[in-house]
DNA sequence: TATTTAAGTCAAGCATGCTTTACAAAAAGA
DNA sequence: TCTTTTTGTAAAGCATGCTTGACTTAAATA
């Protein structure tokens, strides 16, 4: 899933260690996010929607409907 | 992070395994965020909010900002 | 040039998200 | 009432999210 993290961050001059201090993570974290390694939790995706004052669907790109099943019983 | 996966899903007069199978997990995942005992990932978030055609935020409520802060280096 | 800052990455470890299988209990329908 | 459907829950296991600590490299700056 493909964000707009880098640019955000960019936009705003901070520095991933300044992201992750003011999102309460760590830098890694961050580095990880930017870098496509993986996808935040919900509760961190929203902190950082918060953050820039914007809807998560306008931070991270929907996934490409991958259309794997369950059991379901 | 409450959420109002059961209104929806009653809106839709669905069962959780109805539910579950259009969104392509378990039943148990379903019956776990309804009865809040985790949070969706990110890209079941996208999932859920495609299928009912809602933001993420009108589906899911904001966390109650944590502030657990990280080392940072 | 020497130093500092920023970014990338790796490994180990713990927490959370999701699976399958299974069973119990409540609710709905015959 | 009897049967079926729906919901809740549990345990074990695997995948993902996030942590700390450490190291490397590149870029910025003194």
């Amino acid at each position: 899933m493909k964000n707009r993290l880098r640019v955000l961050r960019a936009e705003h001059d901070w520095s991933q260690a300044d992201l992750a201090q003011a999102l309460g993570v760590s830098r890694q974290t961050i580095n990880a996010l930017e870098t496509g390694k993986y996808d935040p939790s919900l509760p961190l995706a929203f902190k950082i929607a918060d953050l820039f004052e914007l809807a998560i669907e306008q931070i991270f790109e929907r996934p490409s409907a991958d259309n794997q099943s369950a059991s379901n019983d």
